[in-house]
DNA sequence: GGTCTAATGTGGTATATACCACCTGGAAGT
DNA sequence: ACTTCCAGGTGGTATATACCACATTAGACC
C-alpha cells in the first residue's frame, strides 16, 4: 500500500477516534515527514487528498487543521422516506391508497422520457411517522419489468425493492420545492387543520445511466416536516467544481 | 497564476472547443512537460486535478484520455438570486432593508462555526422579479475582511462581489426547505393576501475549503416561486459517488 | 505464420531541494 | 507600556530525479 495512503488512514483513524479533535492543528508537513521518515511531498499528498475530501482544511502560514465533521450524516441527500424517517429517529409506516398499472399522463411521460399513454406503475401512499400522518406520496414508475411490481408488498421502502429485485439505484434526482395550501382531500387525509400550508415536492429520479425511472409528487405537512438537502455548485460545462 | 492552473485552463479550453474529443488521448505527462517546458510533476498536478474533477481519466501504461462530458440538466444548483432570475427570464431588482455589522446570534454563530457575539455582516433585502416582490432575504456573512463589505453597493449580486473582491466562491451548501405562513411584517413587505403560504429556505454556504461564510434565510412567495435543485446520492463514507 | 521476448513508453509513487507568500511571536526600539 | 520589525515556521508552488507496474510494439526465434 502506498505510503501516502497509509498516512491518510493513520490520520483518519486518529480523527475518528477523537485523538485529533475538530479545529485542532495537526503536525506540520515537515514534522510529519520527519516523524514518519517520509518526504514532505508524500506527506503533502496525503494531506492534499484529505483536504480535497473535506476532512482537513489548511491555512497558509498557520497550519493544517481537522475539519468539522461533515454534516452529511444529518443530511438526507436523495434518500427514501423510510431512510429519512429512520435518520430522524421516527418510525415510518405506510397506508397504500392506490396501486395500478396505468397510462402515463403528458407530465409524467415527459419527466420519464417516455410517450404519453405508455404503461407506468402508479403507487399512491399515505406516509406516517410514529403513527401520525406526515405525507402523501404519488409515485409513477417506468423501467423494464415494471409490471412485476404488482407481485410485491409495497408498504416498506420502495427503493429497497427496486435495488434488490431490479438493480435500480437512485444516483441523482431533480427535485422541485413549492409551498401551497392543501386540497381539501389532501387536508383530510393528512388530518390538518384549515389554513395550514403544505410543502409540495416533485422528484424525478435517475439511475447510474442517467435514465429516469421514477417521478414522485409528495405533499408534506408544513408544520411537521423540513427538508434538508446538500447542494453542489456545478461549473458551466456541467462538471462539478471543487 | 500557478503554472499547473494555466495548463489546466489550456486543456479545458481545448476540450470545450472540441480540439480534444472525448476518449481521445492527450499528450503524455512527459510530452506535456517538454512541450511547455514545465516539470513532469507540475504537469501531473494539472492532470490529477482534472481527473479528480472527472474531466479526464487515466489508464496506466496507456495514457490519459478526455472523459465523456457529463449530461447537463438545465438545473440551477447553488446559484444566486440574480443568476436564478436571469435563468428564468425575469429581471431581478433589490431594495435594501438593512445592512449593518452586528454580533452573531447563537443560531448564526453555530452555522458559521464562529462564536456567538462575533461580528458578522447582516444584509436584509427585498428581492423583486419584474418589479414585483418575490422574496425576503436575510443574509449573515463572516469571512476575513467582511467589514470591507460596508463600502460596496449591494443591490446586485452579492455572490459576484464576494467572488471578485474577496475570492469567495460558493461550492456547496446545506439548504433547508419549509412551508409556513408568513409573519404579518413579511406578508406586508411581500404584498401577499391573507392565508397564502411562503416557502422558507435556509442556506449555509461553504467555500472550496469547506468553510461556511454565509447563512441566508429567505422567504419566498409560495404562489410565485418554485425551487429546483439537483440531488446527488452520497456513499456511506460521506463522499460523493461517481 | 505464429510465439515468445525485450525494449520502450505510460502513468503511479517517492525523494530531495528550492523559493515564495503568509502568519506569528518575540526582540528591539521608542 | 506600546509599537515596529524581523526571524522563523507554515503551507503553496516548482523542479529534477529515480524506480515501479503495466501496456504496447517491434523484433528474434521457432
Amino acid at each position: 500500500m502506498p505510503l501516502y495512503v497509509q498516512l491518510k488512514r493513520l490520520l483518519e483513524t486518529q480523527v475518528s477516534e477523537g485523538i485529533l479533535m475538530p479545529h485542532s492543528r495537526i503536525p506540520s508537513e515537515r514534522e510529519l515527514s520527519d516523524q514518519y521518515t517520509i518526504s514532505r511531498m508524500t506527506a503533502r499528498r496525503a494531506l492534499a487528498e484529505m483536504v480535497q475530501e473535506g476532512r482537513l482544511y489548511t491555512s497558509t502560514g498557520k497550519g493544517t487543521f481537522v475539519a468539522e465533521p461533515k454534516i452529511n450524516q444529518s443530511v438526507q441527500a436523495l434518500t427514501s422516506f423510510t431512510e429519512d424517517m429512520h435518520a430522524r429517529g421516527l418510525t415510518p409506516s405506510t397506508r397504500i391508497l392506490r396501486r395500478e398499472l396505468t397510462p402515463a399522463s403528458d407530465m409524467v411521460a415527459q419527466s420519464l422520457r417516455i410517450h404519453a399513454g405508455d404503461i407506468v406503475f402508479r403507487l399512491e401512499r399515505l406516509r406516517l411517522a410514529n403513527g401520525e400522518p406526515l405525507a402523501l406520496e404519488n409515485a409513477y414508475l417506468s423501467f423494464p419489468g415494471v409490471d412485476l411490481l404488482e407481485g410485491y408488498a409495497l408498504e416498506g421502502s420502495l427503493y429497497a425493492i427496486l435495488h434488490e429485485k431490479f438493480g435500480l439505484v437512485p444516483v441523482e434526482a431533480i427535485q422541485e420545492f413549492e409551498a401551497r395550501l392543501p386540497r381539501s382531500q389532501e387536508r383530510k387525509l393528512l388530518k390538518m387543520s384549515e389554513g395550514e400550508p403544505v410543502l409540495k415536492l416533485q422528484r424525478t429520479t435517475f439511475n447510474a445511466e442517467h435514465q429516469p425511472f421514477e417521478v414522485v409528487q409528495s405533499i408534506y405537512r408544513g408544520d411537521r416536516y423540513r427538508f434538508i438537502a446538500k447542494l453542489i455548485r456545478e461549473s458551466a460545462n456541467g462538471h462539478r467544481t471543487q
